[in-house]
Order: structure tokens, then C-alpha cells, then sequence
RNA sequence: GCCCGCGUAGCUCAGUGGAUAGAGCGUCUGCCUCCGGAGCAGAAGGUCGUAGGUUCGAAUCCUGUCGCGGGCACCA
């Protein structure tokens, strides 16, 4: 199905070769939703002051060699010389049959076909995930989803921390405890506890101090009975994460853990070709590389430290051996870094060291998807009262026990097995929803009541919206079935073809905002902003509740208009389904 | 000190150089004889931090300034 601006485009570049010359045919014009119109072309205003003339006589003039017979209603020039474009009902109501028919297909275009590396979640091992993780983990996942449903070949990188220094620590408090304890069991569950108590003999004991060193020396050496034993403590994390991303319905697999540990191989590599090319070089006994353009305290350059003084190798060195390796071994087209947006800077000097050193190609320009931070009601770092991390696990508990008192309170009646499932996918889509539905780039107030509030742009609300329409059609195809001689199967579907009416004004805005929904996935694709799914899927939303007060559906005056409604409320669905399942978020039966 | 980001309604946030700056929450007023009221319709609420500049046109671009957050050599 042809998105409504791209079917708009071709025909403006048309219009606009014939009135101007063939150098003006690839003129973009902007197109927009409006107050004013369905959609609005700004395309006379730039194109005025080079052809000399008038706003308003360069829009008659397009206007003149537009053709968009059975598409629009005669194109309006208004104000400074916009054209307002109004849709036919005929050609809305064609579409949304031609698009429902198509539902699943993927919307090609631009965005589509190429190979998108998306790095994303990275926790560490041992360690708990926080709301930062939670963020960064939910919004990649939205990334993914949308550029695999654009129709392209995604591969995840799941960077997870699994190698460098706090290893020797951990290796040889497993030791102490027991590989076999309920201690260190516990790290697939409470992970926070293990690390803590390793790092409080850290820092108190200096004989396991010292044996915590030598073990990072073995491990890093590559002793085979240490690795073995850090296999384990990975293993165990690699539990933890699961049942997290089981959770939290994210998408990760083990298939895609691309941990630290991954380029150790290559590390050294890396720095010796960095060396070879000059871009590297000594510094105050460690070797650096320092990027053109950048510079710290006094003005001086700034180092990327890729080998410390004492030989060993830090994240910079990773990032570079992974940017690398996604460019030219796994072929990306895009690469997406979605990291918290503090490690700005260090991705901006990575990126520039892997262009100078030539190991990127020309068409592609790693992209840094900046995260910002969760904050608490006080404004600051999202933290529990006593000032320790949150654990995620806690905080997703909460979350799914607050969504089932609240259907508790619902006119629906679930069995418990139900009412579990229920809860999970409305609590945990509340959370989802509200990483995603703000800009990631800023932060944002974390705030568990606002998530779950039924009203508002919150998932609840999306949600009870997807319920009700499946009530309707529980309702219809009960009705089919039961009535008459016809068999139940194809009286329910019969609706299902129906021709569609857009005789009311709530049912053509609905038509309307349906249609929007190939434009906005592809935004989002190439933008990296899965907020603006958020907000269209919101407008749809309203749009269906607005259209369901104003437009009987079951007990419609027509068995033509009731027709009509049912399939229009069934592509509804469809779409709220498809928008909701890219964010990575389901829609429950009843609720 | 330097660099980056942010500052928009009481609160939380959208806003791609383009018409009268938009949502949601909260507040106020209506609407259940009605397909799920977890809803709908409407109202009030803004010198877009501030002072300049560029432009036919600035929340948006540029400069200064104030406030907040973050980053800046061997942690990740």
C-alpha cells in the first residue's frame, strides 16, 4: 500500500516538471498533516524567490498542472500560498480496503532493504539492570522491530559487559563461595548482592585484592580453567537477562549476545593498525589516538586512551574493534548505537577514528540513538529511598501488581490465570510505553501512576481502545453465528469485505488517521523516533473512541453502515495491533 | 575553564523556518433508556528563560546572557 504522501510526491514531481523545467521534477515538496486540510504542500513559499514571482501565483501555477483526479478534491491555495489538499472518501475508503488486504506486507520505500545493526540493552554481568538499561533495552527493541517491519535485515548486538577488570573479583568470590552455593545461584536472580560482596572484599581484604589481580591476568591469558569458571558466572547473568527480557518482552535472544568479551581477540590488532596509519601514539606511557577536532581542559587534545600504561585494553578499544567488525563483517548499511546519551562524546571520537582509519564505508555513518536519563519525582537519577539502584525486577513486580488491582476494578471477569496474563501485558506495556513515548533523547520523569492511568497517552489507554473494538467483534460474530441459516464461519467473516462508507465526519478522520500509519513507521525508521508511533497511535485512538460515541456499530441504522463500521473498527484494530506489536507491546483480549 | 544538551500552559511532555504554538494530566461545565463510562463533548490556562540579530516569515537558525543537567587521560 502506497503511504498518502508518497502517492502525493510523484504526483507534485510530475506537476512540477510540467509547469517549471525538469530541473525542478525532484523539488520535494514538504507535506504535512494540517489544521486546515487532511494534509498541506509547502512547495511555493522556498521555490518563490527563485522563480521570481509570487507565492501564491508559483501555487496556482502547480496547482494548474497538478492532476490528482479521483485522489483529491480541488487543491485550495491558502494563506502565504499553501496548498490544502483534501482526500475523496472514494479513494480513502479504495485504500483502506487495498490496505487492509495487504496488512502485513511491509512498507517499501526508502528505508527498506538494507542491513541495520542495532546495539542495544547491554547490561553487565553480575550486575543488576537499572532503569537506564530498562530505557535503553526497550527503545532499541522498538528499533529493531520497526526496521524489520520497514523490510529490513536487522542484525541485534547485545554488548553486553562480560569482560575487564571487575571479572577477577567476581571470579574469586565465586571461588570463595562456592560454585555450587545458593550465593552464587543468587546471581541469576539478585545479581546486586554478589557484586557488592565482592566488591566490600575488594576493597577491605588485600589477599583477595591481590588474587583478584592475578585472576584478570588469567583470564585475559586465556588460562582454560578460569575461563571456565567465568562461563559460569556469564552463564548464570545470561539466566538473569532472559528472564528479564521473557519479562519484559523484548526480543533478544542468546543468538544475539555480542558481548566485550567477543573483541578480545582483536584488540591488539587494533591498536597496531591504528599505529601503522599514524593515527596512534605514545602519551604519558599509554597509547592514544587523538581525533582531530576534539579537545579537553586546556584546549589541548583528546585522547582516546586504546592501551593503558600497563598494558591493558579499556572500552574505548572494544567500541573501536566493534565498529569494525559491524562495518566490515557484518556488512551494516546503518549502524545504531542506543547508549545513554552521557557516552556522547566518547561515541563521537570513536566514530571519527574508525572513519580516519578508513574502515568505514562511505554510505555509512554510525548513528549514536542518545538515551536520556530516568529521573525520580525529585529530579534526580531514579533511585530507591534508601539511595540504593532500583532493581528492575522489583520495579517491573510493582508495575504488573498495580495493573491487576486496577482490573480488579474492571467490569470484566477473569479467571486467575487470566487476570495474571492480563496484568503482565498491560503492566508491563505501561512501562514500555513510557520509555518509548517520550523523545529518547531527553530525559524523563519516571512516574508509575501517570504510566498506568487508563486516560491519557499511556498504553492502558491504547489497550482498553484494541479490547473494546475485539468486544465488538466478539459481539458481531456471535451474532452472525447464531442468527439465521448461514454457517457460522462465513457469516462472521462476511462483513470482513464489505465495502466501506465514509458518509459521517468521524468515520472519514478515522479513514484518515488509518492511513497515516506507513508515513509514520517509515519517519521513524529513518529518524530513530519511536515517540511519534506513540503520538499516532494516541491520534488513532481518539480518533476510533470519537468515532465509536458518534457512529452506532452493532446496532447501526443500516445493515450496510454496520457493515462498513465492523470492517472500518476491525482495520482499527489491525493497525492499533501492527503499531503497538513494533513498540513491542500486546493488546489483551478483554481487560 | 572548555565542550555538548536542555529551558514551551499549574504538572508531564510534543512541535520538520511557514497561517491563530499543540497534546495529556490536573481544574471547571455538560453527557449513561445508548454497541465496554477505563469513555465522549466543551472551557479556562502561553510575553516559547532573557536580550539582540538573520529572514517576507523564528519556539525552530546565529550571537550574547541567566538557570539546570551532562561530559572533558588510563572505570564502563
Amino acid at each position: 500500500m502506497p503511504s498518502l504522501t508518497s502517492v502525493l510526491h510523484a504526483r507534485f514531481a510530475h506537476a512540477l516538471e510540467q509547469a517549471f523545467g525538469e530541473e525542478f521534477k525532484r523539488r520535494d515538496p514538504v507535506i504535512r498533516s494540517s489544521q486546515f486540510a487532511d494534509l498541506q504542500a509547502n512547495v511555493a513559499l522556498p521555490l518563490a524567490k527563485e522563480l521570481k514571482s509570487k507565492p501564491r501565483d508559483v501555487a496556482a501555477t502547480i496547482v494548474e498542472h497538478l492532476d490528482l483526479a479521483g485522489v483529491c478534491e480541488t487543491p485550495e491555495i491558502s494563506g502565504p500560498g499553501f496548498i490544502n489538499l483534501t482526500f475523496t472518501p472514494e479513494w480513502l475508503a479504495e485504500n483502506l480496503a487495498a490496505g487492509a488486504e495487504a496488512a502485513d506486507s511491509a512498507a517499501a520505500g526508502s528505508e527498506a532493504g538494507r542491513t541495520v545493526v542495532i546495539d542495544y540493552s547491554a547490561p553487565n554481568v553480575a550486575k543488576e539492570m537499572h532503569v537506564g538499561h530498562l530505557r535503553t533495552t526497550v527503545v532499541g527493541d522498538a528499533l529493531a522491530r520497526t526496521h524489520e517491519f520497514v523490510g529490513n535485515t536487522v542484525i541485534r548486538q547485545n554488548h553486553i559487559g562480560d569482560w575487564g577488570t571487575p571479572f577477577g573479583m567476581l571470579i574469586e568470590h565465586l571461588l570463595d563461595v562456592g560454585i555450587e552455593s545458593s550465593t552464587a545461584e543468587e546471581i541469576s536472580d539478585n545479581p546486586n548482592a554478589f557484586y557488592q560482596a565482592a566488591r566490600v572484599k575488594f576493597d577491605s581484604d588485600e589477599e583477595f585484592a591481590t588474587r583478584s589481580r592475578a585472576r584478570v591476568v588469567a583470564l585475559q591469558s586465556g588460562d582454560a580453567p578460569t575461563l571456565e569458571l567465568w562461563e559460569t558466572l556469564v552463564g548464570f547473568s545470561r539466566t538473569y537477562f532472559n528472564r528479564i527480557y521473557s519479562t519484559l518482552d523484548v526480543s533478544l535472544t542468546d543468538a544475539d549476545l555480542a558481548g566485550e568479551s567477543m573483541y578480545n581477540d582483536y584488540l591488539a590488532e587494533v591498536c597496531a593498525e591504528l599505529e601503522e596509519k599514524g593515527l596512534a601514539r605514545i602519551s604519558d606511557g599509554a597509547l592514544c589516538v587523538f581525533p582531530e577536532g576534539f579537545t579537553g581542559r586546556e584546549g589541548e587534545p583528546l585522547p582516546l586512551i586504546i592501551r593503558k600504561s600497563d598494558g591493558g585494553y579499556g572500552y574505548a578499544t572494544t567500541d573501536l574493534a566493534a565498529v569494525r567488525y559491524r562495518a566490515q563483517t557484518l556488512g551494516a548499511d546503518r549502524a545504531l548505537y542506543v547508549v545513554g546519551a552521557p557516552q556522547a562524546l566518547h561515541f563521537e571520537m570513536v566514530f571519527a577514528i574508525a572513519r580516519a582509519a578508513g574502515w568505514l564505508p562511505d554510505h555509512l555513518r554510525p548513528e549514536h540513538v542518545k538515551i536520556g536519563n530516568v529521573l525520580g519525582s525529585d529530579g534526580k537519577i531514579l533511585r530507591t529511598r534508601s539511595g540504593a539502584p532500583l532493581r528492575l525486577a522489583e520495579l517491573l513486580d510493582e508495575a504488573i501488581e498495580r495493573a491487576k488491582v486496577t482490573l480488579q476494578e474492571s467490569s470484566a471477569e477473569f479467571s486467575a490465570a487470566e487476570e495474571a496474563e492480563v496484568a503482565a501485558i498491560v503492566g508491563i506495556g505501561a512501562v514500555k510505553y513510557a520509555d518509548l513515548s517520550v523523545a529518547h533523547d531527553t530525559s524523563y520523569t519516571f512516574d508509575l501512576d501517570r504510566m498506568l492511568a487508563p486516560i491519557g497517552n499511556t498504553a492502558p489507554y491504547l489497550q482498553y481502545a484494541g479490547a473494546r473494538i475485539r468486544s465488538i467483534l466478539r459481539k458481531a460474530e456471535g451474532a452472525a453465528a447464531t442468527g439465521g441459516d448461514a454457517t457460522p464461519g462465513e457469516s462472521a467473516a462476511a462483513w470482513q469485505d464489505a465495502p466501506i462508507h465514509l458518509g459521517e465526519a468521524a468515520e472519514r478522520d478515522l479513514a484518515l488517521a488509518i492511513l497515516g500509519f506507513d508515513d509514520v513507521v517509515a519517519e521513524v525508521a529513518a529518524g530513530s523516533q519511536p515517540h511519534k508511533l506513540c503520538t499516532y497511535l494516541f491520534d488513532l485512538a481518539q480518533a476510533f473512541t470519537t468515532f465509536y460515541e458518534q457512529c452506532p456499530v452493532l446496532i447501526a441504522d443500516t445493515a450496510e453502515k454496520r457493515a462498513s463500521r465492523l470492517r472500518l473498527s476491525q482495520i482499527v484494530l489491525a493497525t492499533l495491533e501492527k503499531g503497538l506489536g513494533i513498540l513491542g507491546i500486546r493488546v489483551p483480549e478483554r481487560m
